[in-house]
DNA sequence: AATCTTAGGATTGTTGAACAATCCGGGATT
DNA sequence: AATCCCGGATTGTTCAACAATCCTAAGATT
């Protein structure tokens, strides 16, 4: 909507009729034979539809698309300077993840979660990752959660309410991680991001994140002192007060 | 592969240039007016992406496409007689649900999943159905999980294996559905709908869903008597012995 | 013989244009 | 006012083309 982006192709131009740059640089050796491809993701060239797709995803994080906010295929189309087609293929993608909802004939809309969502949501948090901290982690993933607590605090204390809520995310997907599980770990990506479109109302409350930081760390010092059960229930205990808490910013 | 599926297109025809069949018979009324989109779905023609998604699903389903079978993008657009295009936009969906796996520039393949990944199904399934076995549900959702008990009960005796095994999967959904959650019922499906490619190897053993049935009884007994805790506890011994014996079948 | 290079064919990735189907709003009609 | 109808806008789907990439198989080099 604001910027303009007017290079978002690839190597390559926009393949007009006649225009023939014959660079072709080759770039990138023969490396590694069989990588997995997760990690092929990483060092290949994504797809242009990958890339529309990560730039929508970034405005919604950002909020400048709020939810409800239509998004059609045409303008999306222009204004990044790719197919049509495409921008179709990217909104799939954000469909599946359930950040747009497709009206047939009608288009895709930002999601908008109602309350029942919240707490849909909130029981998809509850159930994972409580078990996952019940069940305990590596030394190496727990120290990962430290690692998010002490984010947390640090960005308190340099007063930045966007770096605070990045790093509580972190929290809770070091929680997960705990469990080592790719599914697991994508699921609760995809519910952080969902929620991440609801936040940007609640997020003007400056104090919103700074009355989670104590319960982070005693979470975390119940973790590193193995007393699995009992962080267990803290975590549950929070995920509770977050869920009203959230219902009560938000109507209903 | 086997059965070329003609007609798969919608109410128009091919859309050829020239031919002008102008009967709109505009069918169906404006019925509803803010139907959910879950809903909707229902009633409103899927689009032709969702059904090919579905016939591939299906195929992958009965075991007619093999774990690691290339699907090449021309020849399913052949077949199915419609659009590279639009074949395209079902890839897209069933990789979203990792029902195939997108190697760039190389096409896509039917998910085979590893050692590792077996681990990983399982530990999303603990966490999952454990969880909600744990928080109880209301009598008509215990109702369900009893009615799946019977349906597997009443697929043994008939000697039916295909019938026990989609009950096996309707009980593991039951409970899942005790939480009332839309997402987790999703996620859900996922995971069973990826064992579903793996279980065809296994299904071969006459007896290997036979001996659920009594643990599946005793579960819902438990369920029903409002023993959760125990009912967790038999359902993840369930769970983990399942797993094992997963392996024992699988090498590795 | 083993390896490196090169050409060729096949398939995917992306585009642009076209058209059918559908939805939405605003007049015209009753 | 309620209904019908029509025209514009947007989505759904197709088609044809081309660039980019990969795979295989010869062919050349050591």
């Amino acid at each position: 909507m604001t910027s303009a982006h007017p290079e978002f192709r690839g190597t390559a131009g926009p393949a007009a009729p006649g225009g023939a740059t014959p660079v072709g640089t080759k770039a990138g050796g023969p490396a590694g034979t069989a990588l997995a491809s997760a990690a092929r993701m990483r060092v290949a060239t994504p797809s242009v539809a990958d890339r529309v797709a990560a730039e929508l995803r970034l405005q919604l994080a950002e909020g400048l698309l709020l939810p409800g906010a239509r998004l059609t295929e045409s303008t999306i189309s222009e204004e990044l300077g790719v197919s049509r087609n495409t921008v179709r293929e990217a909104f799939a993608e954000l469909a599946s993840e359930r950040l747009v909802v497709r009206h047939p004939n009608r288009g895709v809309f930002v999601a908008s979660l109602g309350p029942g969502d919240i707490h849909d949501v909130y029981t998809v948090r509850r159930f994972i990752e409580v078990s996952a901290i019940r069940g305990g982690g590596s030394p190496a993933r727990i120290a990962a959660v430290r690692a998010a607590v002490d984010e947390g605090r640090a960005a308190a204390a340099a007063d930045d309410e966007e770096a605070l809520g990045t790093a509580n995310q972190h929290f809770h997907r070091a929680i997960v991680a705990l469990a080592e599980s790719r599914r697991l770990d994508t699921i609760m990506a995809q519910v952080l991001a969902e929620m991440r479109l609801f936040f940007h109302k609640a997020t003007v409350d400056a104090h919103f994140y700074r009355g989670y930081l104590a319960d982070n760390d005693e979470i975390c010092r119940a973790l590193e002192a193995g007393q699995l059960e009992r962080a267990g229930e803290l975590l549950l205990a929070y995920l509770n007060r977050s869920e009203e808490r959230q219902r009560a910013v938000h109507g209903e």
